[in-house]
This record gives C-alpha cells, structure tokens and sequence, in this order.
DNA sequence: CATGAATGAGAATTCATTCAT
DNA sequence: AATGAATGAATTCTCATTCAT
C-alpha cells in the first residue's frame, strides 16, 4: 500500500514520441528498463513522490515538470533521464494505484446481514480511504487525464472493472434483489466520490463518523443489513 | 457538485499588451454585459455549445481556444468579443449548471419507506441524469478545474452545501440511523460519480436498469425503504 | 526560376508530430491548407527567404528556427503559423528545387558532335549554374539533411532520377560508347559537386572560364566532341 | 575534399564548470595524447569505429555522443576520456581521410591517350571508390560539418587543392585544351559525387560498370583518350 | 580505467491574447 | 460584427559535459 511498494516495475517506456530522426533508432532515451542502482533507484523515488505532491497541489495537467523537479531536488535533465515525459510518470503512479486497488478488491470478505458482515465491510472501507488517502492525488488526477481517447480510458476501465468484479461477487451472494453489477459500481462510485469531497473541499469529516456512516448505508442499501435505528443493530 | 476546495490558475499567460483606460479597470472583460442583438446572441450560442463539445472531447485544460473556435466555425477575434477568456465563458456555463442543480435540489420531495417514496425517488433520480447527460461535460470540467485555489473552489462548495442541504433535509426527516449530513454527500457523491463512470468508462448501462437499481439501493439504504427480494416490494 | 516562382503549392503539411491528446484531432495545426491572403503569403515568403539565407550560412542541422526568424523579422510564433518546423520549411524549398531540377533537365535539346552541340551544352549548363546560384543553400542543405531514413532520401532518389533520366537520354542518342544512365549521374555528380566546390570553398573561378571547361569536358567525354587542341574547333 | 570555405560552429553547450587549473590552459583537451596501452588502444579503437557506423547513419550534426557510446558499448565517461568532444574525434577520423587522399593523389601515374593510360586511371579510380567505400561516412560527414567558419574549412581547403593538384599536372601534361585547374576540380567533383549518390541514393551500380564509364569518360574527356565505339579502343 | 548519474544551457513548440483591416 | 495575422511568454525536451564512486 505504501508508495515503495511499488515493487519490480522498471517503467515499462511509453512510445516516444517525436522521432528526430536521431532518436527514431535510439528506441527511446528515457528511464526504460535501464537497470537502476542504488542512487537511481533513490532518484526515481524522488521524482514520484513528488509527482504526487505537485499533482495533489495541481492536477495533471497544471503540473510543470519544473514543479516536480523543483520539489524533488533535482534537475530538468535529471527528470528526463528516468521519464520520457509527465505523463510517463504518471503511468507508473497509476500503475501503482491500479495494482493496490484491484489486490483491496480482492481483500473483502464474505459480508453478512449481521454485526460482523458490518465490522468486516467497515474495517474494508477503512483500508479504502487509507488508500485515498495516500493515493488520492493520482487517483483524482487519473480522472483528470482520463479525457479524449488515450489510452488512459482503457486503463481506468480495467481497473474499474477488476475492482467492481470482487465487489459485485459479494453484492450478488448477499442481495439478490439487485443487478450485482450496476450496484458494485454505484457502491465504487459512492466511497471515491465521497474521499474525493472529504479531501478536496472544505468538508473534513471525522474518520469514525463517516466510517460508520458509510457503512451503515452501504450495509443496509447493499447486503441486507438491519436498518439501524429501526432493527437496532448495537 | 464536483469541485474541492481549491481552485485553478495555471499557465497565467502573460496579459500581453497595454489595457486601454477604461477596460484597465475592468480588468480585461471584453464583452459580456454588452446588449446582444438577434446576431450576437446566435453567435455566442454557438460558442457555448461549441465550448461543451470540446470540455466534452478533451476537457477544460486541455481544450483550446482555438478548438472551441473551430466548432463554432468562427474567429479567434470573435471569441474574445465575447467573452474575456476560456475562464469566463466556462464561468457562464457553469452559472447554468449551478442553478439546474439547485433547484434540482429542491424538486425531492419527501421520500417514504413505501412504493411512492421509491418512486418519488426514482422520478428525481432520473431527473438528475437527464441533467447530467446534458451538462456532463461542464460537470467534469469544473470538477478538473477546481484544483488549486481560484473561485471555482467556492462556487464548488456553495453549490454542493445547496444540494446536499436540500437532501439532507429529507434523509433525516426519513432515516434517524445515519448522520444526514454524511449521508447526503454520500448520495450525492454516488450518483454523480456513476454517472461519470456511465459516460467516461464506457459502462454504459441502461437506463431503466440502472435507475432501477439506483433507486433501490438510496431508497434501502438511506431511506428505510423494504429490502427487495426479502420485503417483496412489488 | 526565381524564388518568387513557386507557384502554387501552399504546403501540403509535414504529418505533425507529438500528438500531445489535444491536437491529435486538429488534424496538425501550422500551415497547411490554410488559405492565405496577400500578407500572408508575403510572411510566408519572407520566411522561405530568410530560411535560404540561414540554411546557405549554417547549414540545415545547425539552422535555427530563432535565426530564420530573425533575418525574416517576424515572431517565433509566426513561423509555426505557416511551419510544423524547420523540415516542413525546408520540405517546400525542396519541393521548389526538384520542380525546377526537373524542368531544366527536360530542357536541354540534342547534343550534337558540333560546335552546335557545344553551344547548346553550354547554354544548359549556364542554366544550371544560375539555378545552382538561386538554390545552392537547399541543394546543399538537402544533402545534408538526407542521412539516415528519412524521405528526403526518397526525394532525392527520386529528383536525381528524374533529372539524369532527362540527361541519360541525350547522351544514348549521342554517344554509344557508355553506359548512358551511369554516365549521366557522372555528368550530374560533376556539375553539381563542382558548383559546390565553387561557392562553397574559397575558389570562386570566373564563370565564363569555368563553363568553357566544363563544357568542353563534357562535350568531350559524353557528347563525342572534337578534342579541343587536337581536332581544334575554333 | 567535400569541404567548403566555411566550417562548424553551432550549438555551443556551455562549458558548464570550472576547469581545472592544468587544463584551463589546453583549452580542456581530456585525453588525446596519453600514452595508452593496450586496452586503452581497444577502447579508443571501439570509440573510433563506433563513429564511422554513427556519422555513417545520421550524420554528423545528428550524431550523438550517445548514439557512439552506445555502438561502441561503453560510457559516456569514457567517451570524454579519450575525446575532448565530438568534433575532436572527428577530427581524428578526418585526418586519416586527409592523410589516405593526399597518398592517393601523388600514387596517379601518367595517364596516356592509350589504352596503358585507360587502366592506369581505371585502376587509381578503383583505388579511389575503395577509399570512398571505407571512408565514405567520414567524407560524407566532412562536408557537412563544414559550414559557417571553423577550421574544417581550412582543412578541407588544403586537402581538395592538395588533391587536385596532383591531378591538375597529369591533366595539364595531357590535355593542352582545358585549364587543367579547373578540369582537376570538375574530376574530383565527379567521382566524389558519383560515389555519394551511388550509396546514398540507392543507386548501388555494379562497380565494374560504373568503373568502366567513369574512367572511360574521364580519359575522353580529360586526358585525350580515343573516343570509345568510334575509335574503338579495345 | 570505467561507469552511471546529474546538470543546465539551449532549442523547439504551444497557445492565450491583441490588433489592423 | 467579424476575421486573419502576429506576438511572445511559458513550457517541454535534448544532449554535451562533468563528477563521484
């Protein structure tokens, strides 16, 4: 879940553009497989994580390569030497996300209408906002790129279905009077959105609060939970 | 809707040249205020629209004076006849939006537990995606738009806190189990997102499905409506 | 012949570059098709003028689009309004240099043993020599701009083509003893290569002298002219 | 040869740092003249090689220090071990060429009207086109760095008048009917250019054809030789 | 000797905005 | 009202050269 945890994926190169005709045999200068070491590998931690800040303060597109550059104490050439370019950076912190979030939809266990169908759904959701939490920069600029036909469309559309997948599999074992599916999707739609306006605006609610909130009504709205107040759950 | 509590203001191209007496005050705003006639009107129309096709396709940033220009068949000169830059033309769509969806807002009435209130809820539900197929793209844009700290950030946050309020009301006044409050953002939080990922991640459901599911899950979950299947609702 | 003389080929656009997502669907922004008014095509001129002067100093690689900017008193900004970049540019030169190529190599006549022949070769090659004068920056930038794959290689093949074709055909008719085709590359390699030598180094022969050498060189060895000395023409 | 009155000078990268002391004063010429043993005699050589296959492919402008380290497999510190920059070792390369010509030049022998005289310069032709066929890229590259006012100009200067004046007295002892400077000159220009265009251009002619007419027109028209077909040499 | 990493000046390119017609 | 042309600041990207290990 941390951002080191990236693990053993040396940026796989996206397809440089503009071939001078120098560069066009060269196969592409930038960070590619090149083996790191120590120091680069330090390096390129450096650029990412301070991608994040930049892009957290900025969005994507706002973002200057020389933001980043500045916030991680580097160079512009630096930079290039790891990337071919902003956006090549940005698919290796969406690969990150997109990594975590499909092994998070896979972590949701089995949730009953009962009290520990609750605390099982509840303790997931929390791991869900510490990811956004962490995570929320690319996430909210992910959404931000992901306009026009790149190929970033693709990639949040995979993500979005592996995630909705595992969830929509315990929709459809707990409520049968729902389409699995579309429910997995509004209940993805309903916990991003809200950690977005958690973070983005001035809302700030209390972690517990919103937990048990959003809890009680994805519990109830999506696997069969007692209504509270009504059935009296605690 | 859609905005944090930030704002943009990135790339502030340099305001070029002198500013002739009058307007220096002014701060730059061209047209806008002038008195249209039947021409004008047309032509800034077709601005507008021209303008929604593009945040559409490419979304605010990313979009240029000169493809809005191009859809609308007209002249760089003619864009900044009327209007004093992309901002504020956004700006007017954005004015629009605001208000459909304040008194969007207002339009809930009270949702029961029972059969009416899951239509009641339904109507306004689809009311609300009628808005966001028409305006969806000033949606997005402005929720790209809000980062940083300009007025978007504001105006985001007034028009949520009007929307929500108005929900807010009508979730406690049906649910004493959930901190309304929370519970509206959730609500709201839910249905816009799913409707970004309807359009934006090529889900593209079916309409009457995913009202239908929609409805279920706010009416369940946050509206003491039955269970489907179990309750047997119709 | 003059520079003036191209005629209408209003740039048929470089396949732009870095589809930045944005201009992937501008279909290439610059020149292009563009219908230009009389002030437009006297920059563009301006521009192809002053790029003859920067390519005839620097050469193409060394060429700055800040140069040719400067020697034609425009912006930085013009320059992209009628280029992609400097190949686009340098792509019309070109276009107007093998036009002109081609023509003249249609334009010599029979090549007789006599002294008739000998004037006639000599007259030609004085053309050539002016259109050499006129165009010896791009004829000399193109040979330096075509290394590597590009198609200016393709250009070039196909422009010495067409102007030895022309050639080949005079010399078969006059002169059974050699490989036509070979020897009208020979023929070319020596008129061109020696007007380079000529402008390019410091050794600037007086132009009478020099086309009565080359004349006679050629008139000789391709044309079956009279020996100069031994059979004495004149 | 190949080389124009001019020379190369474009793109100064600043110096960056300091330089220390000793070097400061030979103007930072790293290695160069290093007593070198063995292996640094085989990395040297790999450097030099390296270059030929890069100036070769792009050119000389278009070389990178880059693309040669790469061929050559080795560093980039290395590269500036043995090489103050690019245009020293091209330098280096160019003094071979430099040095091979002007052997080249001096091995003519007297050229007759006879057929002795049609094989010797067949032969110093073939020895000509094999030099070109080694060193062509140098040749190729020569040219190209040589414009705007470097010292490659003077270098070039030297080497052509060396080179044709070897000529220019075989021809003048031959042929009293052409000014025999002016004929060395169109005869270098010739077969240099010939030989470009044939591996530039994709010609590629079977080197025995392209012997055969290159000399033969050569000794008609430069060296009195009987006119083939109608004086039937052979 | 050798090498990977860092640097930063220079060149290219984009695009909002102003202007003359 | 409308428009084509011009401008130039802001940004991205390249690559020769230096340095620490």
């Amino acid at each position: 879940m941390s951002v080191s945890g990236r693990g053993a994926s040396p940026r796989k190169r996206a397809p440089a553009k503009k071939a001078t005709g120098a560069n066009a045999a060269r196969g592409g200068v930038p960070a590619q497989e090149r083996e790191l070491r120590a120091q680069g590998k330090k390096t390129m931690r450096k650029l990412l994580d301070a991608a994040m800040v930049v892009f957290d303060k900025r969005g994507f597109h706002a973002a200057r390569v020389d933001d980043i550059v500045k916030v991680a104490k580097t160079s512009h050439g630096t930079f290039y030497l790891y990337f071919a370019n902003k956006e090549d950076l940005f698919r290796a912190l969406v690969a990150d996300v997109a990594e975590e979030m499909t092994s998070l939809a896979n972590a949701l266990g089995d949730v009953g209408p009962d009290e520990a169908g609750f605390l099982e759904l509840r303790a997931w959701l929390g791991r869900f906002c510490d990811l956004y939490d962490h995570y929320g920069p690319v996430i909210r600029a992910w959404a931000e790129a992901d306009v026009d036909d790149s190929d970033w469309g693709r990639m949040g559309t995979e993500t979005t279905r592996a995630f909705t997948g595992g969830l929509a599999r315990r929709i459809a074992a707990a409520n049968k009077g729902v389409d699995a599916e579309i429910a997995a999707v509004a209940f993805v739609a309903m916990i991003e959105r809200f950690n977005y306006y958690n973070v983005s605006r001035g809302l700030r609610y209390d972690r517990d609060a919103m937990l048990e909130t959003l809890t009680t009504i994805v519990h109830t709205g999506l696997f069969g939970g007692a209504r509270p107040g009504k059935d009296a759950r605690r």
